[in-house]
DNA sequence: GGTAGACCTGGACGC
DNA sequence: GCGTCCAGGTCTACC
């Protein structure tokens, strides 16, 4: 079945996907010829279906399996969460106005940060972002869909379908449900998803979840001040500053600057000539964006591009 | 508050 | 193929 889910304008569904590396970590794909990104995801009454989600017309375009009316009503609350298909940008595109390095936020509607459904997702992922190369992540994020994700229901892409080529058949699980990985242990994560000291941290936080000691995913609709939810944030073992500040941002809350050493380069070679920079360095160039330093940050028109 | 070192994987490089 | 070096944030201990 297909269906659109609208968006409040200005939308652009290809600013969203390309607005971060999400869509490059499983259970996520992108087909470039298609512009199609994929996300297999598992529903409530634990039905794993594959969304494939498309540029619609001023929204998103939803392909998927035949659902029964409550399904769909899930999906496209999914679907309007992953996209923020309802967020209002407004304020922001018209403060960035006489800003010549964000002269093409406005054009783009940039503004969106793609998001995985559930919040639990996003703070495994960010975990496995920290303190390692993009391409290790790639691999981490990977291996622990496979090893713990659910499989498709039927179709031709279940797994069990050996006529399919491998890179397809990859393809196939959801994310992880936070029983899933606290069934298991922190020396089994280890050795093997291979994501070395992060284990005990994945571990604790999907034990917390599960036994219900720990409500992640209220804080995805909190009305917290910025600060306190990056304290709630920061009591998850692995996640410092920068992480906290990347999920304030996938939360919609741009007060703070995602700080790693690729944003120090960049910062350095936009206004220090390439010199070695601090954290506070970025923080004073980015001040007067107040609510909006984030965003100014994640949008800006950098010089230095790797 | 600032700093140093350990944590672990995987890519690059030299042999 | 093997060994070594290095990049990448967080956490803890220490000053």
């Amino acid at each position: 079945m297909k269906f659109i889910i609208p968006a409040r304008k200005p939308f652009k569904f290809m600013s969203v996907v390309n607005s971060h590396g999400w869509r490059q970590l499983a259970p996520f794909s992108f087909d470039e010829d298609t512009k199609t990104l994929s996300y297999i995801l598992r529903l409530s009454n634990a039905r794993v279906i594959e969304l494939k989600l498309s540029d619609g017309k001023d929204g998103v375009t939803v392909e998927t399996d035949k659902l029964r009316k409550p399904e769909q009503n899930e999906v496209a609350d999914t679907v309007d969460w992953m996209f923020g298909l309802n967020m209002d940008f407004s304020t922001f595109h018209a403060a960035s106005r006489a800003e010549p390095k964000l002269a093409h936020i406005k054009k783009q509607a940039l503004g969106r940060v793609l998001r995985s459904p559930t919040l639990f997702e996003d703070v495994i992922k960010t975990i496995l972002t920290t303190n390692t190369l993009w391409g290790a992540t790639i691999n981490m994020t990977r291996r622990l869909v496979d090893e713990f994700g659910f499989s498709l229901d039927g179709g031709l892409n279940n797994p069990k379908d050996v006529s399919k080529p491998v890179v397809e058949a990859l393809q196939t699980k959801s994310f992880p449900t936070p029983e899933s990985i606290a069934a298991s242990s922190p020396e089994y994560i280890k050795e093997k998803i291979r994501v070395g000291y992060r284990a005990p941290a994945i571990h604790e936080l999907a034990v917390r979840i599960a036994m219900g000691q720990f409500d992640l995913e209220f804080l995805k609709t909190s009305d917290l001040p910025t600060l306190e939810l990056r304290k709630g944030l920061m009591t998850i073992n692995g996640v410092g500053p920068y992480a906290a500040a990347n999920l304030l941002m996938i939360l919609g809350r741009h007060d703070f600057i995602p700080i790693d050493s690729y944003a120090l380069k960049m910062v350095s070679y936009e206004w220090y000539k390439g010199k070695p920079i601090t954290p506070k360095d970025v923080e004073k160039r980015f001040e007067k964006w107040g609510g909006f330093k984030g965003l100014a940050f994640w949008f800006w028109d950098w010089k230095y591009n790797g």
